[in-house]
DNA sequence: GCCGTTTTCGGCCCGACTGTTTTCAGTCG
């Protein structure tokens, strides 16, 4: 059983302890556990193999033995015997709004209500009223979250909240009131899905800031309005929270707000062994306050370099952070040039000439054109015929650009063998060759791994792209063992797309660190299939961060001569 | 459940907001 399957079930153990009313701690280590299993670098049976993973900060001898189960038997009997307790659909009403484990229990206990379809009933024949702690306004906002549980996933896209977070910032920063304003939360963390928006404000009086927030353009509903907190939810449905402090309460609240919740955790532990407390209001040494202008203050107060905010997810960088060894991440204005755009000649929408212009306005050197290849016939991919009339086309219009260089490449499809998609002596042709899986998605987990560990090996193929498939809040990846195809990609000297798109994000940014580690280098590539797409590499700049990679790391922020040098030509 | 220079028991991050209360529990982040 694979580390993300074993974190699964842990994860759910602890969510099923709360349901029981166990001790809260308990439940926390589970859920705690389930992380650290998640990120971890090494592979899950070795490590129980040689002892390393009892080891591990947060993994002691019970769940040591519990992780051993799952991965030797692939289930865990206590996971079993606590899940036959609880009917699934109870589980389902812990993603209602305002309803925790607590509720949730009273609800199932008293009421028998085991899905959201009951509770729904039993709302609307009031029969919530008669539980101790619910009113007639927590029954209608569980109806109404009901409702909007319907409408929507819950999540949204990054470039979707990063937007709508956008407009709110624009509108509250015209306001005469106040000083200081940031986005906080996921948005700002650059996560690729987004639950909600935070914002963060400071001013000398919040009463006319948080008025114009929760009248505002777009807001639907208001579903919370304090001094210091307001919460409203936006027509396109996502929720979004303002926070306004004290200027001097700022920078404090700014990385409070900002998360991660772990993150946060780590950081207020710290505080502590040092003798200080750190809350959203600021940085304390007994019941004087430690004055910080900036966020970097705190971390400077904390004996840490400044942590950017994509690192904070509590994956080892206050250890970087004390340790001066954060990365120096990679920045959009690193990027030199693109892979992975597609233009008219498959499912693009660009003339070749007009995408390279948009691409040089854009700042770059060089535009990897890649159209679909030939099997990919619901995209329109390219016979051999039309590669060569396309070829011309590219000779032609380089011919006629200053300062931007077309290379000439395909977007291969994979085939089921692991072949690509055209002879070898056409595949000469390209200067580079993107080989990407848009087929068999439902092959098993080694079949999947080995067909794209075959491309990998064929000497043909520059870099893999989107190497899972998954689209986000809409299909999860194939199954296939990234270890194994980072580890392949490293062998064969290949590199490995980010594909940008905001609805892949695909090098997903926990594997980045691995494929760094195995000096696999990384193109942030957009997959454009429009002008306008070409800009999608911000987003892959921002997962990259996220991913602790560097400029050095990223093979798209070198110039047009060492690109030509390294794909074989000058 | 985990953890330990206060070490094998007794802590474990902490505050705002809400709805239900009349002093507080639950949820959220």
């Amino acid at each position: 059983m694979d580390k993300t399957h074993v974190a699964e079930i842990l994860d759910e153990v602890g969510t099923l302890l709360e349901l029981r009313g166990e001790n809260p701690f308990k439940c926390r280590a589970y859920h705690a556990a389930a992380r650290t299993i998640d990120g971890l670098p090494g592979d899950l049976a070795q490590m129980l193999a040689d002892g390393s993973l009892a080891e591990v900060k947060g993994i002691g001898a019970a769940l040591t033995e519990k992780i051993s189960e799952l991965v030797t038997t692939g289930s865990l009997a206590y996971h079993r015997e606590l899940r036959a307790a609880v009917p699934d659909g109870v589980l389902e009403l812990l993603r209602v709004p305002g309803l925790g484990p607590k509720k949730v229990k009273a609800i199932h206990e008293h009421l028998g209500v085991a899905s959201l379809g009951d509770l729904e009933y039993a709302c609307r024949e009031n029969r919530l009223l008669a539980l101790d702690g619910f009113g007639a306004k927590s029954q209608q906002k569980i109806l109404e979250g009901i409702e909007r549980l319907r409408r929507n996933v819950g999540r949204y896209l990054s470039s979707f909240a990063a937007a709508e977070a956008r407009t709110l910032y624009d509108l509250l920063r015209a306001h005469p009131d106040v000083i200081r304003l940031e986005i906080a939360g996921s948005v700002r963390r650059r996560k690729e899905t987004s639950k909600d928006i935070d914002l963060v404000a400071s001013a000398a009086r919040s009463d006319r800031i948080m008025s114009t927030f929760t009248t505002g353009p777009g807001v639907e509903s208001v579903t919370g309005s304090g001094e210091t907190k307001s919460s409203v939810v936006l027509a396109s449905g996502i929720a979004a929270d303002l926070r306004v402090v004290s200027d001097a309460q700022f920078p404090c609240a700014l990385a409070y707000f900002t998360g991660s919740k772990e993150h946060n955790v780590a950081l207020r532990g710290r505080a502590q062994r040092l003798g200080l407390k750190l809350n959203e209001y600021g940085l304390y040494r007994g019941e004087e306050p430690v004055p910080c202008a900036d966020e970097a203050a705190i971390y400077a107060a904390l004996g840490l370099a400044y942590v950017p905010p994509e690192l904070r997810e509590d994956a080892g960088e206050l250890e970087a952070a004390e340790r001066r060894m954060l990365p120096e991440l990679v920045e959009r204005g690193r990027l030199r040039g693109v892979f992975h755009v597609h233009t008219r000649w498959s499912d693009g929408t660009g003339e070749i000439e007009e995408v390279a212009r948009a691409a040089q306005a854009l700042g770059f050197e060089y535009l990897g054109l890649s159209d679909h290849s030939q099997s990919a016939r619901y995209a329109r991919g390219l016979s051999i015929e039309q590669v060569r009339e396309q070829w011309a086309e590219i000779d032609q219009v380089n011919a006629r650009l200053k300062g931007l260089r077309i290379l000439k490449g395909i977007e291969s499809d994979i085939l089921k063998d692991g072949a690509l998609d055209y002879p070898d002596e056409i595949l000469a042709g390209f200067e580079f060759v993107i080989g990407s899986v848009h087929s068999h998605f439902g092959l098993s987990e080694a079949e999947q791994t080995e067909r794209i560990e075959r491309a990998l090996a064929h000497p043909r193929l520059t870099m893999l792209g989107h190497p899972t498939g998954r689209l986000l809040l809409g299909r999860d990846g194939y199954a296939v063992d990234m270890v194994r195809v980072i580890a392949a990609a490293a062998r064969h000297r290949k590199v490995i797309e980010v594909n940008a798109s905001p609805q892949r994000l695909d090098l997903d940014w926990r594997l980045m660190r691995r494929a760094k580690e195995a000096g696999v280098n990384i193109a942030i590539n957009p997959d454009a299939h429009t002008l306008a797409g070409l800009a999608d590499v911000d987003y892959g700049i921002g997962v990259a961060r996220k991913g602790w990679l560097t400029a050095a790391d990223v093979v798209t922020t070198r110039g047009l001569g060492e690109i030509l040098a390294w794909l074989g030509r000058t």
